[in-house]
DNA sequence: ATGCCTAACACCGTTAGA
């Protein structure tokens, strides 16, 4: 089974190249990121002409997240636990969608878009680390059920210097701040497997290369789309394609596809 | 220095991304 991690920037803007992808690579779930639409205006009926099942979490303009599925998805929750300290009970970033992927082998798949957090030293920032705080906390959860999970996405964390270009460069960015990097490995530590380091693991696994200043033509690339793995899950994986090519296409969105293959 | 792209929304610029 083909799990694929996929940050569109914007899937109605992309549509067809992304169409495109999923014919090609045919994998079995896609969990997608950035589609800046509500729930409505998602294509679902195009992702349903490919065979997929659809489930959104949606919001005008900024963030919305999808799972799509060859099999039925079901036990959906958007959102994390907690509010976020919003009065009316919930966190208005649209950033979280879980479901359980239906089959004789059920998978329990996250498709996560991590706030960004940048400039350091401001809400934003903090905004980041809170909700990385609550993400943990329901991932620990999650691993109490004992089954075969995926939490894929947009993590906007680089783990280590081998995944960034210049660590230099980035010093000052919260995505590579020690309290995100911090923040990701204590989400690892709960139990999970990067899937990228597992099977492959070499530098330079970029997975994002900024529109600007040329930095896909000189590679000037980081590593933060993640597929971390529970214990029932690692032990079924076979293999980690980051789809770079993707990026030198038509109209690309500035993250690849990331692939993980499990034996399920 | 801090723009360089790209997208959405509504404006002819602003906000956000990373």
């Amino acid at each position: 089974m083909k799990i694929a991690t996929w940050n569109v920037n914007s899937v109605n803007a992309r549509l067809e190249t992304v169409l495109q992808w999923f014919r090609e690579a045919a994998p079995d779930v896609g969990c997608l990121q950035e589609i800046k639409c509500v729930d409505e205006k998602f294509p679902a009926e195009a992702f349903e002409a490919l065979g997929y099942n659809v489930a959104v979490h949606g919001q005008k303009t900024y963030n919305g997240v999808a799972l799509v599925s060859k099999t039925p998805l079901e036990d959906v929750r958007k959102g994390l636990p907690g509010s976020d300290g919003h009065a009316d009970g919930a966190d208005d970033h649209a950033r979280y969608i879980e479901a359980v992927v239906s089959g004789p082998n059920p998978l329990r798949v996250a498709s996560i878009y991590l706030p960004n957090g940048n400039p350091i030293g401001t809400e934003k920032f903090a905004y980041k680390l809170r909700w990385m705080e609550r993400l943990s906390s329901h991932a620990r959860d999650l691993l109490d059920l004992e089954e075969p999970l995926v939490l894929a996405g947009d993590y906007n964390v680089i783990p280590e210097a081998q995944d960034v270009y210049s660590p230099a460069e980035w010093m000052g960015d919260a995505l590579f701040q020690p309290q995100s990097r911090g923040a990701f490995r204590a989400l690892k530590w709960l139990g999970f497997t990067d899937a990228y380091m597992a099977s492959d693991g070499a530098p330079g696994g970029y997975t994002f290369w900024d529109y600007q200043a040329g930095a896909w033509p000189k590679n000037h690339g980081i590593r933060i789309d993640h597929l971390l793995l529970s214990p029932q899950a690692a032990d079924r994986l076979s293999g980690v394609d980051i789809h770079r090519d993707v990026r030198g296409r038509e109209k690309p969105s500035d993250h690849v596809p990331v692939v993980a293959e499990l034996t399920l």
